[in-house]
DNA sequence: GACCGCATAGGACGATTGTCCTACAATACA
DNA sequence: TGTATTGTAGGACAATCGTCCTATGCGGTC
């Protein structure tokens, strides 16, 4: 994904494992096996577990900007973006089922943890409701944006950790398109209200 | 909550701090501070922390059950009993706050720690589910009651999810109302569909 | 009072954790 | 070739974990 110092390895692989087992039951020794690295070299590149936690968030910010930007260059309509990001359910279906959201996930482990990251990683969850609420502004739902956002983000959020819990791929299918006609009446109901474009 | 022997002790004190903490964060020291009880001693009562867990589990399960057996006596019509259902996100709102939810974020652990118990867990959302399933078709919508009990499961799960990233309380009182209107609009598609009663 | 079973206290145990330290290999520059 | 910088290996470390063991106290029954 990133470059390729010993440096973005590491990160590569906390962010997989963190992903995968939670961030407090990967241990050093988990991630150095992954990596094929001595154990106590971390401290070279990393000064504690913290850092390396903080190096991950960043990664997925900066990867989630990235996504974000991209859908929004690839479809001009508003509406089409927000399937965009709806349809990130049904593309990861295979890893939600197994491993839950990434964000999701994260965040409620850190909660629990209290964690000095928990804002930061929260900021992942932020991104995504900025974004989205400014696609609800362009579809002329400026008042409720944000609302709207929440709304879709709560949706996506209860999808990944039912099917997770049920191991249930085709739930996800079953729900996107729920979200799709949800999003549709959205729409509808706004081009009623507004008399020509 | 439970009786009063050392064991139900043991059971309360690890059902709020798993709750809090999680379950792998929260140590036997953290327990037996809690209980007041020497931590070796632990092993009297319990031969394994795992049994601890399904000790908790089970209670929560059996806590469960009374809760919608309550509902069900306490409400005639089904629409009123799956509003109680809602309504629990607003009634616990300040511990979904700070803790997200009991349910979600157990199984969300255990599915990440590849956790024995998971399967016993996962019964908290059967639970859940079955019930919401039951309404449903009691609601004269048989032909898609799981999908719509899943569908109601899945929402709150993103409520509690949310409001604990955030912390916001509002957005669990606007989501209820969101879910209310989908559920009398349910209704009212039903009633639509089948003639007179 | 002697005895027995239930309950508890307190600590030993091996394993694992995150952290830190020092010695060694490799590369670059003089 | 000699030297300095950068990266790596491997282990020591204190703390904490779940687990287990043994000694002690308390309650009854003969």
């Amino acid at each position: 994904m990133s470059g390729n110092t010993t440096r973005d390895h590491i990160i590569d692989a906390a962010d997989e494992l963190f992903y995968r087992q939670g961030y407090a039951h990967t241990s050093f020794s988990d991630i150095a096996d992954a990596v094929q690295i001595s154990r106590g070299n971390f401290y070279y590149h990393f000064k504690s577990k913290g850092k390396i936690l903080d190096a991950v968030i960043n990664t997925r910010l900066a990867n989630t900007r990235k996504m974000l930007a991209h859908w929004e260059i690839e479809a001009k309509q508003p509406a089409d973006r927000i399937r965009s990001f709806v349809h990130m359910l049904v593309a990861n279906r295979a890893k939600i089922k197994r491993y839950g959201c990434p964000v999701g996930t994260l965040c409620t482990e850190l909660a629990k943890l209290n964690h000095a990251s928990q804002a930061e990683a929260n900021q992942l969850f932020t991104l995504f409701r900025v974004w989205l609420r400014k696609q609800f502004t362009l579809l002329g739902r400026k008042a409720d944006a944000d609302e709207l956002a929440m709304h879709l983000l709560a949706r996506s959020q209860g999808v990944a950790t039912l099917a997770n819990a049920f191991h249930d791929e085709k739930f996800i299918r079953q729900e996107v398109q729920r979200m799709c006609d949800w999003l549709k009446s959205c729409v509808e109901s706004t081009q009623h209200d507004v008399p020509n474009e």
